[in-house]
RNA sequence: GUGGGUGUAGCUCAGUUGGUGGUAGCACCUGGUUGUGGCCCAGGAGGUCGUGGGUUCAAGUCCCAUCACUCACCCCA
């Protein structure tokens, strides 16, 4: 029989990683709750359509990284933006409050070569304001962002871009695709090939020639108009205002249609290829898109759990044994069984309390006790059940001492609480 | 879709010019203590050397194929 493994580019969270992952998550919450942000929980599973409509045709992700079922043309989502907003229309939220701030934290999926930091089942924490076109929304989202990872201690950069809106862009795109053509030549072939599908692509190239070539290309921040131009400065004060650092990148583009006026993107050079853990932007068109109210703007951006964790991982081995209140060891089947019941009434009352079901030895039930980090253990062999006491020992200071032990359970573990 | 690298114990890895699979480390079990954990010591268990073919008296080692994983390109969180 062949092995049964998990798919390529599909990963287990198994204990010992997991609390990792729930660190990160607990301290994402306590920070999107202090900004004010309710969590929402959207299906997997969306219509094909949502997907293209939102993210582009064009795009790689809709052309050739997405899981469809093509029979019922229904997709696995691989990315939260588009099925929250459908979330938002569907039931009318814009409604019950003028201005939305939701986050939501998942799994995405997206059929591409799996490497380090990239896996084709991936997992977000998603964060998108609706209804709110103030630039200081911009700078809060960033400054929310940039306090989330300097809690985890996760060292990043900010780099942002404004990529004008439908007013602007087409001008500019037509000033970059000049500049272009006239270094054609010299281009590497896929920014030969972006030249046609997507210019802005060719500004952040990694290849060195074309690195080179871009370097004189025409900014974007020079051909915003006059709305673009008045929102990007004013982004700019909020976060100095809030005492965020950033730098701005005018090669900084994004993947996906939607995106106008301002992106962004947490930056590390400590994961290899990838260099983005966070990014996100100003999506003002996309809501009417999807069949929404008109004029309801959007920001947002996501963070990639994975590289979060990597970073975590790499900065240092941060281990967080496990701890429990009380190891309760029986010797012998006549103790086992007390136990097993006692065991039960501890757990009921709340307090973290294990045994061990194999009947194995004093000293190997210590072992077990040390093992699970117990701060006491409480030892009743066939001598203890007889004369109704048992010994309730201190794991840490080694001191131990007889309590008297009933047969009623509710009894002894009302002890066990005061004296633990 | 394209290119590189790696597959030996649950994990991390040795393995020489081809000559019996490693007293290796971590983890696990038992004992050293008639009923007391961590440290130490002793012992034990754990393997189709990714898979299939080929060369050879002999293959973990050389050759071919294949699969898996991984890194990178593309793209993206």
């Amino acid at each position: 029989m062949t092995k049964l493994k998990a798919l390529n580019g599909f990963k287990d969270i198994v204990p010992g990683e997991v609390e990792l992952w729930q660190h990160v998550e607990n301290t994402a919450r306590d920070i999107f709750a202090r900004f004010s942000f309710s969590e929402i929980r959207m299906p997997i599973l969306e219509k094909t359509e949502l997907f293209a409509r939102s993210i582009g045709e064009a795009t790689d992700i809709v052309e050739k990284e997405m899981y469809t079922f093509v029979d019922k043309q229904i997709t696995m989502r691989p990315e939260a933006t588009a099925s929250l907003l459908r979330a938002y229309i569907q039931h009318g939220l814009h409604v019950q409050k003028p201005v939305q701030r939701l986050f939501t934290i998942g799994p995405m999926f997206r059929h591409e070569r799996p490497q380090k930091g990239r896996l084709r089942q991936f997992h977000q924490m998603d964060v998108e304001v609706l209804g709110a076109s103030s630039p200081r929304v911009d700078a809060e989202l960033m400054a929310m962002g940039a306090l989330l990872l300097e809690t985890l201690g996760i060292h990043v950069s900010l780099e942002m871009n404004s990529l004008g809106c439908p007013d602007c862009r087409p001008g500019f795109r037509k000033v970059l695709l000049d500049f272009i053509k006239e270094r054609h030549g010299v281009l590497c072939d896929d920014c030969k090939r972006r030249s046609t599908t997507n210019p802005l692509r060719v500004l952040d190239c990694k290849n060195p020639v074309c690195r080179e070539q871009v370097e004189e290309a025409p900014s974007i921040q020079d051909h915003l108009c006059d709305g673009c131009s008045e929102h990007f400065t004013a982004v700019q004060e909020g976060l100095n205002q809030l005492g965020v650092p950033y730098s701005l990148n005018k090669f900084m583009v994004r993947g996906l249609d939607y995106y106008s006026r301002t992106t962004f993107e947490f930056i590390t050079t400590d994961l290899g290829a990838q260099a983005a853990v966070g990014a996100g932007g100003r999506y003002d068109g996309l809501v009417e898109q999807l069949g929404g109210s008109r004029n309801v703007p959007g920001i947002g951006f996501a963070l990639g759990m994975e590289r979060l964790i990597l970073l975590l991982q790499q900065q240092e081995e941060l281990s967080t044994p496990n701890v429990i209140d009380l190891f309760v060891v029986g010797l012998g089947e006549a103790a086992s069984e007390f136990v097993f019941s006692l065991v039960h009434v501890l757990r009921k009352t709340g307090m973290q309390a294990a045994m061990d079901h194999e009947g194995r030895s004093l000293k190997s039930q210590m072992k077990q006790a040390n093992k699970a980090g117990a701060r006491f253990a409480l030892i009743i062999g066939e001598n203890e059940l007889a004369e109704g006491m048992a010994v309730l020992r201190n794991m840490e200071s080694q001191e131990q001492e007889e309590i008297g032990i009933g047969s009623n359970l509710e009894d002894i573990s009302t002890l066990l609480v005061e004296k633990i």
